[in-house]
DNA sequence: TTGAAAGCGGTACCAA
DNA sequence: TTGGTACCGCTTTCAA
């Protein structure tokens, strides 16, 4: 057993600098190389038994942690997949995603971060992931142009995914085609009879990735019939749903595609307090498929959303690493069904 | 203009390796020692304005980015504040938070990096995140034991501070008082009237954390009164609903504080359908105040969630940051308030 | 079986 | 005003 000079006993947990693997191999009387073969396990050197156990309990009796800049500044790689973090309150459903997606890249031995781009943008958020060369970053096609694919790529990131209904230059590209949302629920709505629709669009910043498209989506969906589309703008609050109801009857509508089941939800009770009858007055479809649109009565119609299960992403990253030169691949990884209910 | 060597055509984006502050010297013709002074505006030095531009159009020429691991190796610390990224589905109070708190770090100049710590436990965990030596961490207390603690200072981390019902030790504390929130919805329904009350405990992994506190604070807002608190095990699902509602009248219970809002409105509504008058069999309070329980017949009471300010908890890791050697502080940071609406 | 030493990319001190 | 250089912590030949 080695003797530790022992900290004053008031101030047990605060170290001049973090232990060293020098200090480690001080500690057991060996040599840093050592030290790092037993600690990774080299099979290429053996090592005695009798010193790996030395350098092991100076390791622990030091309470070594290696110093993953170092290793990896060293190695001239790491296994980091970079994310942004998300800027807009995250659903379930994309939560959902992202801790799978977890899951599945750990069981491959990488370390996915979620890194806080607080308000930088373009190319400017880009050169900060940069920073810390990951092998790897997925980001919203909304956050990264083919400029900033091309400045992670030349700081060594060996694949870079754009999630988003756009593919970008140069990116591998993860389509989530949310125009195809907005063109079934509104074609749903007009297979049910109806002509006149509306489609709510979220007042809330953010939210614009999705709905832009979504609304996009609806106009497709009645072009070339007699049918229309009315863009509603809507803020997540009570007040203004119901002012938007109190609209309904003059504005001549017949339908409504709520942009998703949240902002569904609130029109709809907004409108049923207007003594509007869903779906008689007005048939009501969200997307996004919640639990709770199930327990509103009339049931909310939806449209089912699918993302793509971890592991096939996790695959599929791991796949674009281990040929970064391969050609950009694109799929579309966002299954929409309508899930016709009681509300439309 | 510099001439630079041609990529083959069919492979434009994919160079040996990052360029690096030697490369950009080189280009530019001045020392690594000039390329820093410059790009970090070094006014400890003068450089002269033609060669400032000089380098800066090297760098630019080359798209350089700096090597994060090598910075923070060389400067021996970093300003990254590290938190572990939510393995339970986030809800929006909580995401709203980490997003309000990555924006307030990031005015101060620190990088928030949610660390995706797929399934490592206990002092594992502490390590793996110890090894990107960040300035701070800020974990939920579940996932930190003291030692825990003990390793991520020893390797540095000048704070860390845990998110949770109780303080760990080494830690400044961030106390989220979730029996309050069961004691304060209990004590409601005890106040109305109510003496036979079921207590939700969800069946999903992960939301322990949370739901044995809330329960506990139920059992002490009845203990030494006539009333009684029963433990309601439900899945979310509607078909765990409709049989839990369907034991209702058997269980003999007058009154439920449904874990939060999501499953208060499940459970309202599987007990509606099976004919019970909400308050008048059943009171029902869920807690988080979501925009939906208002939009529900009755009207869901709640118990509305106040987490702190991201610029006060900001301002609180800066001041831990600088201040490494302070005594742990606690606050309470989960202001929780009643509000009666009309399920109960 | 182990050790000495080079080097990853940047920074900052000291000279020139 | 600029350049040379040591060094941060770790890995990995190459020698011993």
């Amino acid at each position: 057993m080695v003797q530790i000079p022992k900290q004053p006993a008031h101030e047990p947990s605060a170290p001049r600098s973090a232990p060293t693997s020098a200090d480690v191999a001080r500690l057991a009387g060996v040599s840093r190389a050592t030290v790092s073969y037993v600690l990774n396990n080299a099979d290429a050197v053996r090592i005695s038994e009798p010193t790996r156990r030395r350098v092991r309990e100076a390791a622990r009796e030091l309470g070594y942690v290696p110093h993953a800049a170092a290793r990896s500044l060293r190695a001239g790689h790491s296994r980091m997949v970079l994310m942004p973090a998300p800027s807009f309150p995250a659903g379930p459903l994309y939560s959902r995603f992202v801790a799978e997606l977890q899951w599945a890249l750990g069981r491959l031995e990488y370390t996915v971060v979620q890194y806080g781009t607080a308000g930088a943008h373009g190319d400017e958020a880009a050169r900060a992931w940069a920073e810390l060369r990951p092998v790897a970053v997925l980001a919203p096609a909304s956050d990264l142009g083919p400029r900033g694919v091309e400045i992670l790529k030349r700081s060594g990131a060996r694949a870079v995914l754009t999630l988003g209904p756009e593919p970008v230059d140069g990116a591998h590209a993860l389509l989530t085609d949310q125009e195809g949302v907005g063109r079934g629920a509104t074609r749903h709505l007009y297979d049910r009879g109806r002509r006149t629709i509306g489609v709510v669009v979220p007042a809330e910043r953010g939210l614009d990735v999705f709905s832009a498209p979504r609304l996009t989506g609806a106009r497709q969906a009645v072009a070339g019939t007699d049918a229309t589309v009315t863009e509603l703008p809507l803020a997540y609050d009570e007040g203004d749903a119901a002012r938007l109801a109190a609209r309904w009857r003059p504005l001549g509508l017949d339908a409504v595609f709520a942009y998703n089941d949240e902002y569904a939800m609130l029109l709809m009770r907004a409108l049923q307090d207007e003594g509007l009858d869903v779906p008689g007055d007005a048939a009501v479809i969200g997307a996004d498929d919640l639990m709770l649109g199930r327990l509103l009565r009339p049931r909310l119609s939806t449209v089912h959303l699918e993302l793509p299960a971890g592991r096939d992403l996790a695959a599929l990253v791991d796949r674009a690493v281990h040929d970064p030169g391969a050609a950009p691949e694109r799929h579309k990884v966002l299954g929409a069904t309508v899930l016709h209910r009681e509300s439309s």
